[in-house]
DNA sequence: AGATGATTAAAACAATTGTTTTCAACAGGC
DNA sequence: GCCTGTTGAAAACAATTGTTTTAATCATCT
């Protein structure tokens, strides 16, 4: 069949694997985490993983594709809509900063948890995979945010800029480790824990800034 | 024998596959390096490695404890030092940040580069073993850096302290990752890279001295 | 020299890996 | 109604994993 009404099978059995491929790979890593440790998450066989996805590398590119684009989409809209808001001048540190830290806080602590794990598990590069895609898809974002930066601190090397903004995200990744355990579906999120983000994401904003906006030397 | 003389013989194998494992697993990983991988980079044969240690685990263990050491005693001994050179004085933020930045960028960028890498892999705690060696190891030197630089800024809350510790672990290791690539045995590291070295601790010490002592929120 | 125990080498082990095969169930188009 | 191609389950595949076994080699002490 040629999928004309992809109604009611299609959303069954292969997003139930990439979810549960997400999860697995996660908690245990693209290498250690088996294709079997998915298809029983997923409650479906062995072989489907190798009918929808071709082999579990594809298995893994998908996922991790498919996870990290809400992520760079996030931060893409959090910049703009930061640039815009202060046009026609140029947007404070402060604000920058936010853009940064905010999208990663929010996204890393709720639905997006998995993925913010693999990409810390990712950024050592054992698996030139996946690292080549965190360079694709990230690339153009770091590209403008540093474009900025050099704009509202032109007493910096371009150099100087990359490696305070690479400090800022190093920051930011490693407060969203200790973080609350995400949980997207718990009823109480919407005071405890949303508060909590909040807080956090004003101190790293805080923080963040302060680093950026040190003076030169 | 009860190795009586441990002259000739005992750096030999074990030694060699100490060194092995630390590249073979800062390449790949721990659950992705082989036992046979580094039996190949150390030239013995597959027996040896369960011979000298009884497991993979335990293997895991020595050489992930074993690289730890001189790393927490490095910036345990950073620590105290900035302490005592101010003494009686509290020593300035910014020398807290250098105790801790320097320490890192030097044993990163040198001979523990592999030990380093390791770590950022270990972060994201899939393996609860070498978790768990992270807590107990670094631990003591987390708790001494946050209770001085409590004592510093004052007004600041010790959960505020903490996370901004982490922002600036996390801002140190992030760099770390495209630092120079090592080469400890590099003729040339004398000139060019020791130069690239410290004016990569005096950015990062800016950096971080900076977001320790942001105001408070 | 002979004996003892440490060390190494070669082969085999069972378990687990990713992948393939085989076959059954089912849909819609001719 | 038969045939198409998609979906799914069970079993088997070859390769690789960590580990063990077996036997040979070596050094040292008596």
């Amino acid at each position: 069949m040629k999928r004309v009404a992809p109604a009611a099978s299609e959303p069954d059995t292969r997003e139930r694997i990439l979810a549960a491929a997400l999860t697995v790979f996660a908690e245990r890593g693209f290498e250690a985490g088996t294709v079997r440790d998915i298809t029983e998450a997923a409650r479906v066989n062995t072989a489907a993983i190798n009918y929808y996805f071709r082999s579990k590398d594809e298995l893994i590119r998908q996922v991790f594709e498919a996870g990290l684009k809400p992520i760079i989409r996030a931060r893409s809209g959090a910049l703009e809509a930061c640039i815009r808001q202060s046009a026609p001048a140029l947007p404070k540190i402060s604000a920058v900063a936010e853009a940064l830290v905010r999208p990663l806080v929010e996204l890393g602590a709720g639905e997006y948890r998995d993925v913010m794990t693999i990409l810390m598990q990712v950024r050592t590069g054992q698996l030139p995979l996946t690292k080549r895609i965190v360079e694709e898809q990230f690339g153009p974002v770091h590209e403008r945010f540093v474009d900025l930066l050099q704009k509202l601190l032109p007493d910096l090397s371009r150099t100087e800029i990359a490696l305070r903004y690479d400090c800022a995200r190093g920051a930011v990744l490693q407060t969203l480790v200790h973080l609350a355990p995400a949980s997207a579906l718990a009823v109480a999120e919407t005071d405890r824990e949303r508060v909590d983000h909040e807080k956090t994401v004003r101190r790293l904003v805080r923080f963040v800034s302060a680093g950026l906006e040190a003076p030169p030397g």
